[in-house]
DNA sequence: TATGAATGAGTTTTCATTCAT
DNA sequence: CATGAATGAAAACTCATTCAT
């Protein structure tokens, strides 16, 4: 006898994990933590409730899994360009941005950033974890970057963390923008063309070329 | 049976739903909407949980005056500054800039943008109020007047709105920065001097005559 | 006196607390802890489920009070018979005996034993608090007492904890078969008559000396 | 009967049921019926939870199984003593008790017993196969040989079931002593030790003649 | 108007049982 | 026969909302 229909049980254990992830942040990332229902999840993952506890002990075990998911991959990219260490800061600077601007583009990552902003009171391990081991290392890394373009005569003067956050704000807002307004029917921002636009502002706008030093 | 006549015990019944506003807001920004306790609502604001009820319909109903809250000071204080329109551009980017710092510092327009980001998926309407009435006049008229600079001659070319995101992005950041990453022990921004580096910074960054203007 | 910095009365323990301990303890005593449903009790108890959460966390408590309920009155009980120190040592155990087979029959101490044998594994606690609090100061002056009849020559040697042991295990036994076998149909024991038949026979098994009496 | 030399090895299947049992016996005596899971007795048993079905349809079944398996053998060590029926009353009842003192001692009756007192409410009958099959029985073979040796003129007259009670008790309070307040560190009783003072003291309770020496 | 005990619908979590492998 | 992932019905617990006082 052929199957006539879906199996009622379906064995996957190597993938549904992952599933049930992916199915978690599309939920989370819409509803916030509070408001997404198991139930939901289930179903859009294709299991049953009860499944979810197979791989899972608690609901928010799962929603850590879905904020960490997006902390590794991007850690791993920014490290490997902190290695790469280009040729000139103005190329290492757009690169960066590059890379950047791409993860914005082609990952969840905004869905994450949403989260940990809007779950940071409840969650403060997570606004923690992504701090400590995404946010700080970023800024730090391209602080230095930008102290040392100090020293060497290259970049204006000036608090060299708060020059760091001017050079990405405008990449996270544009990927907040996104998630928040772009829903609602706000008009977009093209958000490659926002950061290059950006890079070549804050490029003019750090140089020490034109001298008149004042 | 009371006496007839004047209770002893008086509240002050006029500013009880600001003061359970008030409550809310300390609540629901720090927990998100759903997360948050009607019961916490109440003790913060020192009324018994039913007496919410006089006030408001429904939880629903104070989340939304604690946003709408939010956007109708600001929305003033940013129009008056539009209308002011003062001598030279610089000094008005400066004079905006600087009364946005003013307001991210002084008041709790951060917890407001946090739950405007975190629950935008639960109240779109709420995001649409804050984009409708706050967010997009103020982005058109910063993207006007930029757009207006560069018709003059004075401001490099580009896309102004995305001038504009440029302008404000860092601002935000430091305000989400501050909800989100200092509460976990993050090294803080300094908003007004983010601000105030920033807005020159932009404004070398879109001179179009090599000469700084200090 | 009446306005600002009124200590607010905390809530009265009305009747409440104690209608849902008793329909606690007859379902935890037919069904044990596990076996019993929230929903039961507070249909018994004449109230809704989520009323049991305003006087008891869990249903962990609910089944420690009602244990624990059983406890308090007992022990006093107890201490005031070892108290009263009356006459001859025959009248005293008789008097304890009669007092002990009196509460097994006008309390429900029954189920609370059958509850306290039968949830031992799951909480040990509770067993501890029986045994510390009831069942080792009750044995322990039982004990001591026959010690001290040996000691005088009235009582036959041998351990005199097991003779204490020998001593109260019927009436113990007559519980637990109320509990166990009656409601099945098995011909019950009148307690009190086992209890005073079996002190008289203990009195004899224990005497020093062969005289007899009727 | 099995034939003698049947070969030990490779009995894995036949023994399956008897696995199981006995790892459930374990679990339900720790925890009681509800509280016990499948999971353990299945990992206790050294097999998969599925495996379990194969066997039993259904929970309560095990359950009923375990129960019934310490019926069984103690009722015709009981039958057989009772059958044999020595000598001199005295010796009987040492006999009787002896044997039901080991079984006390070296089989796990007590964690049956535990179960069965804790689990009548939910499981009646299985409080009746006990009674009907092994307690009743029993208490009735024990109450007739008392009647027996009343109407001797061997035994004091009064209630003779109530007699029964009063040797028997203290056997089985040990053995609920043991199951309730060892785990929890109370000092233990001597069982065997216990039954054969208590023997004793209840012969010469019981004697008659005034000069009964054991 | 104010209270807070009470409600009950809704949510997370558990686990006996089933079934594809 | 065996396995253990998957199911789904139940059960504990939560909390916005109501209502008697």
């Amino acid at each position: 006898m052929l199957p006539a229909g879906e199996p009622k049980f379906k064995r996957r254990k190597a993938e549904r994990p992952d599933e049930i992830v992916a199915a978690a942040f599309e939920i989370f990332s819409e509803k916030g933590f509070a408001a997404a229902r198991l139930d939901d999840i289930a179903t859009r993952a294709g299991v049953s409730k009860g499944a979810i506890y197979l791989y899972f002990a608690t609901k928010e075990d799962i929603f850590r899994a879905v904020v960490e998911m997006g902390v590794a991959p991007n850690l791993s990219l920014i490290q490997a360009y902190i290695a790469a260490n280009p040729d000139s800061f103005p190329d290492l600077l757009r690169g960066v941005v590059g890379v950047i601007s791409q993860i914005a583009t082609t990952t969840p990552l905004g869905g994450v950033v949403k989260m940990v902003i809007g779950e940071s009171g409840n969650f403060p391990e997570l606004a923690r974890a992504w701090h400590d081991q995404l946010v700080r290392p970023a800024l730090g890394a391209m602080t230095m970057a930008i102290a040392a373009g100090q020293a060497r005569g290259e970049l204006r003067a000036g608090d060299p963390r708060q020059y760091a956050l001017s050079l990405i704000s405008p990449m996270l807002v544009s990927v907040i923008w996104r998630e928040t307004f772009e829903p609602i029917g706000a008009d977009p921002f093209d958000i490659p063309a926002v950061a290059s636009q950006h890079v070549e502002l804050w490029l003019r706008g750090m140089a020490t070329t034109p001298e008149t030093r004042s």
